[in-house]
RNA sequence: GGCCUGUUGGAGAAGUGGCUUAACUCACAUGCCUUUCACGCAUGCAUUUUCACGAGUUCGAAUCUCGUACAGGUCACCA
């Protein structure tokens, strides 16, 4: 097999979309499954959507992700540079002289306003929307006097009669469409930059991609650009078309939907890590052949096959997303884990008077249980929650045994002389108290539990109390004795 | 409306004619562990052969064929 070689082919309008990222992931566990290369192409020819640093963002979160290309503008091949096709377009002109030249493509100086027209009329009649070919029955004379007054024109291609393009998707089995569907589409706009469909034919060719791994929605772009490969004599490359993302709705995940997080970016944000995405990502819409679902990149790229690429869209489940992510969490080290944790904290709580130490105690009590970065906010709130308020239904229970007193008393005083405050030396206190004041289990934790920190349920009694310090225990603890 | 595609549990899915009594995972429920919470462990989870529904092919179908329904995609001087 000749060498693989595969695409990613962003616009740079914005941030790595989930859906994009996963079109990107597939194309780079099949380039490196077969040994072959993955590049990265800017699509930058819808100049008025781009945006100032879309590139730079999508970079950096293919980056953050792991899926590092192989050649892009950043490293380009000089065989074939450039790779932001607005630096092609000279290579498209001479294609387009080719094409015009043997009557492949045309020019329509149809105005948008009337094509707006006649689209409507022709959606009213209950037909589907085509260009009537107006202008392609425009003589050589016309088209020359619309030239010198300065008419802006698109240039069309002529689709051929009665073809039939089929093709063996590599996910979808054999499809094929007929050219009688298709009507005279554009392959330069007004502007003279060519449209999606146009360049990408040309660029992929002459980058010798083999592979082509898109979205679903991209399937009724195939045949249009079958017929340009065809019209040039080209060899087509094998085409995959990829399940869609869908939400809950079992709708395509729009950018728009507020429900879903949908861009690279404010995973990272969240604190979510890149191989917990990576791995989720590729269960999107692909399944490995044995029962193992917790994969790192490597054994990723070895188990990856696109002939288990699924037909049928993939919902996208935060909830398996949380799992997953919780599953590469318990795996850090703990220093890893802080980092992740720290910037959460910090915007959350004042630190200033924590030691480092103190914070990573913390920290490391809530590895097991977080499944991203953020979530550690809430769970660690009571450490930091100068108002000491007991809830209802424990201050009920604080009053349910008139023991209990006795046994804060007992605990409070054997903890007033505990010069070294730390988990172990309270738990010898707790278990000291449990002897002295004849109480155990609920009635010897719970107490103490709701005494210093105001609620029924938390984690290791001996580790929270160590956390909050002996002057808060104690006097949360003196207080709430007065109360009883 | 035309064209294209899909349809296995709440979710991701395995399974492509008999070794599947429809794997496995998430979610959910219950139990165990634990002072509690969390973690972990165990069990249950497609109720009336069941794989959208109907018909057909076959000794035999979730798996093949056809039709119906539903869902999605696409028909731009966006990509």
């Amino acid at each position: 097999m000749e060498k693989v070689r595969v695409r990613y082919a962003p616009s740079p309008t914005g941030h790595l979309h989930i859906g994009n990222a996963r079109t990107a992931l597939f194309n780079y566990l099949f380039a490196k499954h077969y040994h072959g290369d993955f590049i990265l192409r800017i699509e930058d020819t819808d100049v008025a959507r781009n945006v100032e640093g879309g590139e730079e963002s999508q970079l950096k979160y293919l980056n953050w992700l792991g899926i590092i290309p192989d050649e892009s503008p950043q490293h380009p091949n000089p065989k074939y540079a450039p790779y932001r096709q607005m630096e092609r377009l000279d290579i498209y002109q001479k294609y387009t002289n080719w094409l015009l030249e043997k009557g492949y493509a045309y020019k329509c100086f149809c105005t948008p306003e009337e094509l707006e027209v006649e689209h409507q009329r022709q959606e009213s009649e209950g037909m589907a929307p085509r260009y009537n070919r107006k202008c392609l029955y425009l003589t050589p004379e016309e088209v020359a006097e619309k030239e010198k007054q300065g008419l802006p024109y698109t240039i069309r291609i002529k689709v051929p009669d009665n073809e039939v393009y089929e093709f063996d998707d590599m996910i979808r089995g054999h499809v094929s469409f007929e050219s009688k569907d298709i009507g005279d589409w554009v392959l330069v706009k007004a502007n003279g930059i060519p449209t999606y469909n146009y360049a990408v034919v040309i660029d992929d060719h002459t980058m010798d991609i083999t592979h082509v791994f898109r979205g679903e929605e991209h399937l009724s772009n195939t045949p249009k650009q079958i017929m340009l490969y065809k019209m040039f004599g080209w060899e087509v490359p094998k085409f995959g078309h990829m399940t869609l993302i869908v939400n809950e709705n079992h709708k395509k995940l729009s950018k728009r939907d507020a429900n879903v997080l949908q861009f690279m970016s404010q995973y990272e944000e969240l604190g979510y890590l890149p191989q917990a995405m990576f791995n989720f990502m590729a269960l999107l819409g692909w399944s490995p052949e044995g029962e193992q679902e917790i994969f790192d990149k490597d054994s990723l790229i070895e188990a990856f096959s696109e002939t288990r690429l699924s037909k049928s869209p993939s919902m996208f489940d935060k909830a398996k997303l949380a799992w997953v992510n919780n599953r590469y969490i318990k795996e850090l080290p703990l220093e890893e884990f802080v980092k992740l944790c720290m910037p959460h904290l910090e915007k959350a709580y004042d630190l200033s008077s924590k030691s480092k130490e103190w914070i990573e105690k913390l920290i490391a009590t809530y590895q097991e249980q977080v499944s991203y970065g953020a979530e550690i906010v809430p769970l660690v709130e009571l450490f930091f929650n100068n108002k000491f308020e007991i809830e209802a239904e424990a201050d009920e229970f604080l009053h349910s045994d008139p023991n209990i007193k006795n046994t804060l008393e007992v605990f409070a005083n054997l903890l007033v002389n505990l010069d070294d405050f730390t988990k172990d030396n309270i738990f010898a206190c707790i278990k000291e108290t449990q002897k002295t004041a004849n109480a155990k289990g609920k009635m010897l934790y719970m107490p103490i539990r709701i005494a210093t920190t105001g609620i029924m349920h938390g984690p290791d009694l001996a580790v929270s109390l160590e956390l909050l310090g002996k002057d808060v225990v104690l006097e949360r603890l003196k207080n709430t004795i007065n109360t009883l």
